[in-house]
DNA sequence: TCAATCAAGTCATTCATATGACTCGATTGT
DNA sequence: ACAATCGAGTCATATGAATGACTTGATTGA
């Protein structure tokens, strides 16, 4: 039985400076966030919970449903409500867009999602320029860890990233831990560290190889690949990451579904 | 008053194959798919649509409430429940990722969502190839009406447009109704056309700007260059557009979010 | 005429309750 | 020991009702 006090969870008093759900909404997420139920963990039940902050069971329900679609929740019928894990092959996928490219004259056939090989060609500890420190929002000269990985996909290196971190946020973080880790980075980042990356934004553009990237990736120097910067951010879009990942595009694509949705 | 007769919403009869929800949300898009309720028009009221379909309000809600996230559907408190129109500038910037590549030492600064200028380059009316009918799911040698578009940001040319768009689904379209269109190219689609674009699939890669790119974008032959693969859906996850677009990465980047989403 | 007020119609939120489905451990019977 | 059954606990779905907020057009009053 999971103690309610656990995540010290006090009635609310109706504000009316929001829909009632949306301030239960924000009491789950701080109650999360400042990590009173690990990810992985059940939340006590509904019932429970709408007890202890004096809502109903449906207006609670509300307030679920909106942080299980933000993947923050997970629910499972008959077992209980959890934090999300965020170490599923659906997650990787997340966060991991480089395809294939398939024949575009069978445009129907759907492309098997795969997994990448991941080698780390480099690993250190030193501290931060002024635009690592400006992205990371932490201060120059700070420490940071910087990661080389190189990325295959069917025996082929398509993939160049290099990963930029606080080292403040990964304490005792080293190349072991990180090469031993049993899943994706972003697991290891949760499970290790307790931090949680819940969106990311990207910004691609074109670039030449140079001689680093092209010998990493065995293309000649110059060739066009494609470079994407990306930010990861963790609770109340802390930037947590720095990651520049080159790509070769010769029979890759970088992949983007645009919806509808947020 | 709407009348209810005009959506031909019958009782449904819970066949516990689905929630009822869902089937009440299928029965809705079917509805809306079929046209018999037209983009930017408002539904019947709740309880009139709830009693139609021999539901409970509630349940009607929550299938509307997911046609409002996969945005089918606009709420309107006060007002009313609404078919999507596809023209607000909202909808523009869905499909519209270029921006100015801010100074990462700014990174706090929020980059200005700018309006793109549109030129049109080309338009014509062709017999598609065998790539063009596989992607737009079309016989080849079926015809497809050909567009070239040059925008420019802040008087630079950054994007060209190579669109693609089967003639039989857009019937009497021609150069001047292209030119003298009012919003967003999408709008025309869905307002003349009654094509509603719903989600998009892009894929990117790097490429060397050719030499009839190079000319319309005032770019070397050679130089990288983002190529941007785009097939825009309907309903049905039918597709409807073919587009490739070449962007200058010089001093724009390509902007994607990787939320939790869907 | 014009502006303020009002009221009807609509969606938004909250609550209460009931039933079904799913999971898992305990019980029971052999 | 083992398997089948059962039941408690949990989330999932559906209904009904009440109240509040917002929009719009009609009414009212000067």
């Amino acid at each position: 039985m999971v103690k309610i006090e656990s995540m010290l969870l006090t009635p609310l008093t109706d504000t009316g400076a929001a829909p009632l759900y949306r301030q239960v909404k924000r009491e789950l997420q701080r109650a999360i966030e400042a990590g009173l139920c690990k990810p992985g963990r059940a939340l006590p039940n509904e019932s429970t919970i709408a007890q202890a902050l004096k809502v109903s069971i449906g207006t609670l329900r509300h307030a679920v449903d909106e942080l299980v679609h933000e993947h923050v929740l997970v629910r499972r019928q008959g077992k209980g409500t959890f934090v999300a894990l965020h170490n599923s092959d659906r997650f990787l996928f997340q966060f991991f867009h480089v395809e294939p490219r398939p024949d575009p004259r069978f445009a129907d056939v759907v492309a098997q999602a795969e997994y990448p090989m991941v080698e780390c060609v480099a690993f250190e500890r030193e501290r931060c320029g002024e635009v690592d420190a400006a992205v990371l929002r932490i201060k120059p000269m700070d420490p940071v860890f910087r990661i080389g990985n190189r990325l295959s996909l069917g025996g082929r290196a398509v993939v160049y990233d290099r990963i930029t971190i606080p080292a403040l946020l990964f304490k005792g973080l080293n190349e072991k831990r990180l090469l031993d880790r049993p899943s994706t980075i972003y697991n290891l980042y949760q499970t290790d560290f307790g931090i949680t990356v819940l969106r990311a934004q990207e910004r691609a553009r074109a670039a030449a190889a140079d001689r680093n990237t092209a010998r990493i990736l065995s293309v000649t120097v110059g060739l066009p690949v494609l470079e994407v910067h990306r930010v990861a951010l963790t609770f109340g879009e802390k930037p947590v990451e720095y990651r520049v990942s080159t790509i070769n595009t010769r029979l890759h694509d970088y992949v983007s579904v645009l919806s509808k949705k947020s």
